[in-house]
DNA sequence: TTCCTCAACGACATTTATTCTCATTTAAAG
DNA sequence: CTTTAAATGAGAATAAATGTCGTTGAGGAA
């Protein structure tokens, strides 16, 4: 696992910037909110003032290192690019979230949008499931 | 097109609701959200609160009459279920919304599901595009 | 290494979307 | 027509996120 360099993805390497970048990396839990990374900062002693996890989380989508994902609990989270693609399905008894790759569903995706006249950018594509 | 009834779906036929859901019905835009309903309510002259809007929607969802989409801009939408399931393309440089049905793709997603041991409740799935 | 400058930061005010509270009103059963 | 619980309207409250602004610090220049 190569570890992710801020400067090379264009921004200067500020203390919180760090922090945060590690707390994702670290995370057991691939999904975080703005809200989870700065609790955990301040278990951790950090100083840093929430808005400035927003910007920073927000900076770090832009630069392409975390994507930001909708689910539909009202707020966002986020999760580290680690370059795999993959979609996911929520578990509605349990909360829990699994990762899944299907390269026909992609595929579908990309000629119903060519069928359109458009080109696909990015989907989002979330099962909801429940035990069977 | 037969009329949704109130009170067969549970619901007390009051004003309010009995609007709502003819706005829902008769928008030209399949989409709305609780402010644009809202708006709407105002310039028909009609006196309802902004909170029994959204207190309406969330019954209307529940009771199954119409779904929420929580697309990526930060407040949720509402489409009255027709009973056609489809899913939505974005264009994220204009905003239109296309429906589309994909009957593979349904069946992929069901698929999936029960690999991983569980059963498809719902599903969300927005294709982001841009005009080629 | 030390200095300088602008980007980044922290604190906090503000906005936006939504929910809550509670006194008043109303649908609809009797 | 009366009753009564459910629904409503007004506005306060909350949650997530963004904006403002004076201060700080990363990192290139000297």
């Amino acid at each position: 696992m190569e570890a992710i360099d801020l400067k090379k993805a264009g921004l200067k390497a500020t203390l919180p910037r760090i922090r945060i970048l590690q707390i994702l990396e670290d995370s057991k839990e691939p999904h975080m909110s703005a809200e989870d990374v700065y609790k955990t900062l301040l278990e951790a002693g950090e100083e840093v003032g929430l808005a400035t996890v927003y910007r920073v989380l927000t900076q770090f989508e832009a630069a392409g290192l975390v994507m930001r994902h909708n689910f539909d609990s009202g707020h966002s989270v986020f999760e580290i690019d680690r370059g795999v693609h993959h979609d996911h399905m929520v578990c509605m008894k349990t909360g829990k979230v699994i990762e899944f790759q299907n390269a026909e569903i992609e595929r579908l995706q990309k000629e119903i949008a060519k069928e359109h006249g458009y080109e696909l950018v990015e989907h989002s594509l979330v099962l909801y499931v429940k035990p069977k």
